[in-house]
DNA sequence: TCTGGGGTCCTAGGACCC
DNA sequence: TCTGGGGTCCTAGGACCC
């Protein structure tokens, strides 16, 4: 029986820009979304002025002035970064461990049984803090789900330092009944109304809760995780990723576009984007999507267009699948009206090196790869973007490009923009 | 005026087949 | 005029996650 340890990240990308520039402690602090949309990320203190995840900056621009809040634009390339070291770190207490996403991973510590388990997640906590300058919380369960409720508790409690150990069967009841179901993992919107509906609000009440209405009610998911708050665990642990389904790459523009040259360039970019992830991870697509979207929020409906390309042969080759995209978006595109996102996803992934070819092709696939390993080097070595299509536009300002106004530097992945000491 | 991006899984319903 | 049943596969939409 696994032990499972949910290791989660405070804050992630605030405490992200609060490692190089220490200034921003004790103050509020919030990041933003790509476009600087939405709020993504919020200091405790950003927490206690009542900024909910995911709100639209528009709507708090007033409260961000007046308590004189530090904003931040997404920097993922510094992110991705400390996320790395931070699951470095964790690599050296177990080798058993699931990197669930950005800033948080399951540790199976079913090998630590004999040890405090507690203890044992203390050291981890100042070990991540010490070498990556990262606060964490961690929560120690017999399912996922219970780590996790055993997390949240342990991130808002003042006397716990950070950790609990909810592996003693005994402890659940009362930990259960802080939880607020709509703060339980596995529970969305959708369910939370459902169940409130039924009278159901906190965890214990779900787990303790007929199980033939929960199926009913929330199906198969919604049954697990009632199985999983019970102790009896659904979901293991998944140290190797399974191989993924698709690809997507989009983005919403900084103002909106009605031209399809601007639109071309953006689509291309994506494109390239994706056809270059596909490469780094050793894959071909099959089904090139193309997409535009008008402003949502503004169109009653039918806001996205769409179409669907099947490749001749799945390919991850940047100038075939720029080719197919730009027939594909001229296809779609329609004038007069005003586009605020374009995206491409890419699906019926192969590995590369199992690509059924075509005895026809007309393509020199092999001469191709060769191009695209050049592309790679240089871009990988000098930047992303050093070396682009024509057909992703050259113009430094263009209305699809993203806004990131506020952006902090790349301190640890670009020796131009390392932290000074002053 | 201004509202992110990238994923997975489940389910219901339709098409199609025998 | 009567008018089955069951299986599989695919897709779209909904729900969830961070």
């Amino acid at each position: 029986m696994p032990v499972f340890a949910l290791v989660d990240c405070n804050n992630f990308y605030v405490s992200c820009e609060r490692v190089f520039d220490p200034a921003l402690r004790d103050r509020p602090v919030v990041v933003l979304s790509n476009n600087d949309g939405c709020v993504v990320a919020r200091s405790n203190e950003a927490k206690q002025l009542g900024i909910g995840m995911g709100v639209p900056v528009f709507k708090i621009k007033n409260l961000l002035a007046k308590h004189d809040v530090k904003v931040y634009s997404s920097n993922y390339m510094l992110y991705g970064d400390m996320s790395e070291r931070v699951m470095r770190t964790l690599c050296g207490f177990t080798p058993d461990i699931e990197i669930y996403s950005i800033d948080e991973a399951f540790l199976d510590l079913a090998g630590f049984r004999r040890q405090n388990l507690a203890d044992y997640g203390r050291d981890i906590r100042a070990t991540v803090r010490k070498w990556t300058g990262i606060p964490v919380s961690i929560g120690i369960g017999p399912t996922k789900t219970l780590a996790k409720v055993a997390a949240e508790i342990a991130k808002k409690s003042k006397r716990l330092d950070g950790v609990l150990d909810l592996s003693d069967p005994d402890r659940h009841e009362k930990a259960l009944g802080y939880i607020d179901i709509s703060d339980v993992w596995g529970i969305g919107p959708a369910f939370t109304r459902r169940l409130k509906a039924a009278g159901i609000t906190d965890a214990l009440q779900l787990r303790n809760a007929d199980h033939g209405f929960i199926k009913k009610q929330l199906g198969i998911t919604g049954l697990r995780t009632q199985q999983e708050l019970r102790g009896i665990p659904c979901y293991g642990m998944e140290t190797h990723p399974p191989p993924r389904q698709g690809m997507v790459v989009s983005r919403s523009f900084k103002q909106e576009v009605d031209t399809l040259a601007e639109l071309g360039e953006a689509v291309a970019s994506h494109i390239a984007t994706g056809a270059a992830r596909l490469r780094k991870e050793h894959l071909a697509a099959g089904v090139l999507i193309v997409f535009v979207m008008e402003n949502r929020f503004k169109t009653r409906g039918g806001y996205f267009h769409g179409d669907t390309v099947l490749l001749p042969v799945a390919t991850n080759d940047t100038s075939e699948l720029i080719g197919y995209g730009m027939t594909t978006l001229r296809r779609l595109f329609q004038k007069n009206l005003r586009y605020k996102k374009a995206g491409i996803m890419f699906r019926e992934l192969v590995p590369a090196r199992r690509i059924q070819y075509h005895l026809f092709d007309p393509r020199d696939r092999q001469r191709m790869n060769r191009l695209m390993d050049a592309l790679d080097f240089i871009n990988d070595s000098m930047g992303a973007g050093s070396l682009r299509y024509g057909a992703e536009g050259l113009q430094e300002e263009r209305r699809w490009h993203t806004a990131f106004k506020h952006r902090s530097r790349r301190y640890t992945t670009d020796w131009q923009q390392l932290p000074e000491a002053g």
